[in-house]
DNA sequence: AGTATTAAATTAATAGTGTTTAATTATTCC
DNA sequence: GGAATAATTAAACACTATTAATTTAATACT
């Protein structure tokens, strides 16, 4: 079927086209009130709401964006783990494959963690959920691998640890793209030790730890948190 | 001097007002575009152009926003803490408040952390900076105290530690906050096991790590992080 | 071939934004 | 009161996302 038209081929061509373009204004001026359509267009030779026909709107595109990024980083720590490598180098070759990630790209890596679409369309994007999938699990690889080569403990599941893994360099990495450090710590300085500290935790990790409470009703802070001065 | 017009005052109570109703409208509907001049405006009934008086726009009152956040988040920290207790127990109180803190206003949170000004003016503010400064100060003191009480290794800064143990709290929370967490893992899970991990690594830290090379150029990431499909 | 159909692209229009400038109101000093 | 000046507002500009109407172009059928 489909006798009028683009072909599917074509059509998913020119979607790349967009992204390209999207991606390249992006990256260069930073910030997704640089990826307009109208800017869009305007790299592209086209009026601006030909890319309506191929993203329902601004949300969709930075959708596909997102994704993309995600393919980006899980592309980049595979090109440097070796699952018969050792544990705790893989963990540490890993980390420093996704920090130098985010701070290479820190416009894409913020687009990946800061630019939080308020609609759902994200939340629907299976295609977002696969990259975001894809990625975390070749970190699950590698601390599977580990474990079954009893170089790190079995008391927790590979896919918490990676969780739990994955947000350190992230916190590292996201203050560091958000220039949030405050006294001359750069994450150059920082990064060896707390991949050292995360893989310390990880080797020794003790299972059934005591939950920290933080449902806990009366802790006192909910009400300190007040913001006035 | 200033004999006419409005005392120093009243113009900062003035100010207040303004940051209060676009704290409201931020934390309310979520996401920096509800915090309009316009609507701002409307729910102080006065004309759009008049918050230009005490900011001279919208990066700055984001900016005055942000600082305001970072104050709420350090006497969070502050309202929980006590330098007499164990080291160990503080730390996760600590963590907990942090956490608890982000999870319970993830606006505010994505305001202080995910909403990033491309201009210099965040840059410029003293205020937004002082403010930082002293939410970090809580933790470091809370780490020196635990090295003073022989509770917690020498071997490293207690500033250079505590910028560790924010940034491995801070990506819980903003994996959290963003949604970011891919299959089930929600930071209620995965909140005990870092802060186990981040405790266990600083109790144990060794100096003089060997650093985690992530200036090779020879690196295998560089050129792999492409992003086409 | 020529025409109807339909996809693709463009133009026009709406509603909203941040910001600047000019005009206006209100307040204070003399 | 009148002049000076602070505070506020109104008007305007250049953007933005998105929708609707219109035009252009390509195919399908007779």
């Amino acid at each position: 079927m489909a006798r009028k038209g683009f072909s599917e081929k074509e059509r998913r061509a020119r979607r790349e086209e967009i992204l390209d373009a999207a991606q390249s204004l992006f990256e260069e001026q930073g910030g997704i009130e640089a990826v307009s359509f109208r800017n869009v267009a305007s790299v592209m030779g086209c009026s601006y709401t030909a890319p309506y026909r191929y993203f329902s709107g601004k949300d969709e595109l930075l959708t596909a964006l997102r994704a993309r990024a995600f393919r980006g980083i899980e592309r980049a720590m595979l090109a440097v783990i070796d699952l018969n490598a050792p544990a705790r180098q893989q963990l540490e070759t890993l980390a420093a494959a996704y920090i130098e990630f985010g701070m290479t790209r820190p416009n894409l890596y913020a687009l990946m963690f800061f630019e939080l679409p308020n609609t759902d369309i994200a939340q629907r994007s299976i295609e977002l959920k696969a990259a975001k999938r894809d990625a975390l699990d070749v970190c699950t690889r590698v601390i599977a691998a580990g474990q079954g080569a009893g170089e790190l403990p079995g008391t927790i599941d590979a896919l918490t640890a990676s969780h739990v893994f994955w947000a350190g360099a992230h916190g590292l990495v996201s203050l560091q793209v958000g220039e949030q450090f405050v006294m001359g710590r750069s994450v150059r300085q920082l990064v060896p030790v707390l991949v050292q500290w995360l893989r310390t935790g990880l080797e020794q990790h003790e299972a059934g730890t005591r939950p920290v409470s933080i449902d806990n009703k009366d802790n006192a802070v909910n009400d300190g948190g007040g913001l006035k001065a």
